[in-house]
DNA sequence: CTGAAAGCGCTAACAC
DNA sequence: GTGTTAGCGCTTTCAG
């Protein structure tokens, strides 16, 4: 293996001026640069990144924790991370973890072992509690979601204004009697989502109007068919994902359902396929979180951020 | 800062026991492997991944080059990557590259710089040529897409014979006139898809009728218009993505043009948009393409695997 | 079964 | 400007 001191050696100069040469320090003279310089070439050196890591006690990397990389939503937020990332010279790492929480603990663990130098939670399912011990380093922690405590980081969607204005904008329709499709229960994204949901004024809210489990185009489906043999019907639903949103507009297509006559919803993200399909929905401005999320990480932003939706009415209301 | 030397003093041992015991290693008794553990939680030590990756000479994790992060096709290698890195213990560094040729030599560079042990190659837009410098040691490097030189580690879809397969379905449904959206011209893949397209018989192709710069639902929208603008037309496209297959038709269903009637067209991927609308697709294994990956860089599988597709059969042929 | 010590390769404080 | 050297924290021979 070839290393700084080898260079060294065979350039006649001490390690620490290689070092130099290699980090752009100044004070190195021009003709001992030059020969630093061809000597690294003629000996194909490369730096050892881990050394230099160790070293320098930190990585220029920065691990993102999502549950799934497959979904639209994740993928948007990674993409926005990604650009500020790559601007700032920094990496990503994956910490997937399908919401099982030891996965999610190796992210946590990943970080104490400075292994990262910071960590963005798209979304988790551990407690705050449960993840007490690994935040008291001074390495940033940034949440996707609405935390309470000051001194956590936190960038998020304002889901529960969200909801709000989405059931106010079905009130306004005329709708009353309302269900919801959600991803899940827990999570504080999903708990302020619920919170809006039910402590919205003058609409009839009933358990089994409330769908669970809803991630992909197939739980839309389902969705349709759990609706059909319900007794008693919602007129409406607010959907928590364009993609549900297209399952269900296309199962409804081919079941009959009339919509928005039998069935009026809108949904959330505003992705592409909302406004292919002309699924009403809100804007879901997840690029931007990513990027939020990471500008946050360089505390180049404020403790906490929050991002507003935007309605955009197509034709399923 | 805690360390294993602390750790080894405080619990009244050595080093290398410590090590030992963090490590798993057999021939340490029972009461110095307990003290050990104990003092380890009393300090709360953690240890220090860097140096252990120094030490060891390898990190446990590995590159995946890719040029987007929002599109589903890469949604899918990653999940499928991902899903056999988490069996392995290995975690994933991101180096998304949107195509700019430095931002993949950066991937490469890391991988000589040993801060990963291996790297997946989703898309690359360098030539083998450029990339030879870095191709040198021992790490493997996994390479989405059919590479003829046998000491290169390559996994891919059989994209020929797909597109073969594909024209001969529009052949055997009548269609002659058959022009392409494709992503982009250069890529060992795009190749591959061009050069079945050139060679399949008794087809009449024109430069005209091939449409590039195609990823996105949005693509497809424009493409369409620009169907509309030829003076001669071909009767049916092959869509090389259902995103923008799902635009195509989206936009002509808004333009009044009807499909097949007007133009036919089947696609690639098969995902579950393309169930939903009713798009002819060939179902492209891009999660087991991402397994594959993993597993070949593993050195679990063969030197090349070979992927093929499906065709699933709907309304738009 | 255990410990001493030699690396792994680099950075940066300090002296000149 | 440049070199010496003490870390950074861990793994792993090699002796015993």
């Amino acid at each position: 293996m070839t290393n700084i001191r080898k260079v060294a050696e065979k350039a006649g100069v001490s390690v620490s001026t290689v070092s130099r040469v290699l980090n752009g320090h100044p004070y190195v003279r021009e003709d001992k640069r030059r020969i630093v310089l061809e000597t690294i070439k003629a000996l194909n050196y490369t730096q050892n990144a881990n050394a230099v890591h160790l070293s320098r006690g930190k990585t220029n990397s920065i691990g993102v924790v999502l549950p799934y990389l497959n979904l639209p939503y994740y993928g948007e937020i990674l993409q926005g991370i990604a650009e500020e990332a790559l601007k700032a010279g920094y990496h990503l790492r994956l910490y997937q973890t399908n919401y099982e929480a030891h996965a999610e603990l190796d992210a946590f663990e990943a970080l104490r072992m400075k292994e990262v130098d910071g960590l963005i939670i798209a979304s988790r399912t551990n407690s705050l509690e449960e993840l007490k011990g690994f935040m008291e380093g001074d390495r940033p922690i940034v949440f996707c979601e609405n935390l309470e405590s000051d001194c956590l980081l936190s960038v998020y969607i304002d889901h529960y204004q969200a909801m709000d204005r989405a059931l106010s904008y079905l009130q306004e329709k005329g709708y009353r009697k309302i269900g919801l499709c959600i991803h899940r229960l827990t999570g504080r994204n999903s708990e302020e989502r619920m919170r809006a949901f039910r402590e919205h004024p003058g609409t009839e809210v009933r358990d089994e109007w409330i769908f669970t489990g809803c991630y992909h185009i197939e739980d839309g489906r389902r969705v349709l068919g759990e609706w059909m043999n319900l007794k008693e019907r919602p007129e409406t639903l607010v959907v928590t994902s364009d993609q549900v949103a297209a399952g269900l507009l296309s199962e409804a297509g081919r079941k009959g359902v009339s919509i928005p006559k039998d069935l009026a919803f809108l949904s959330f993200d505003n992705h592409p396929i909302s406004e292919l399909m002309g699924i009403t929905s809100f804007d879901v401005p997840s690029r931007s979180l990513g990027r939020e999320a990471f500008r946050m990480f360089l505390r180049e932003g404020r403790q906490r951020t929050v991002l507003q939706t935007t309605l955009f009415e197509r034709g399923t209301v």
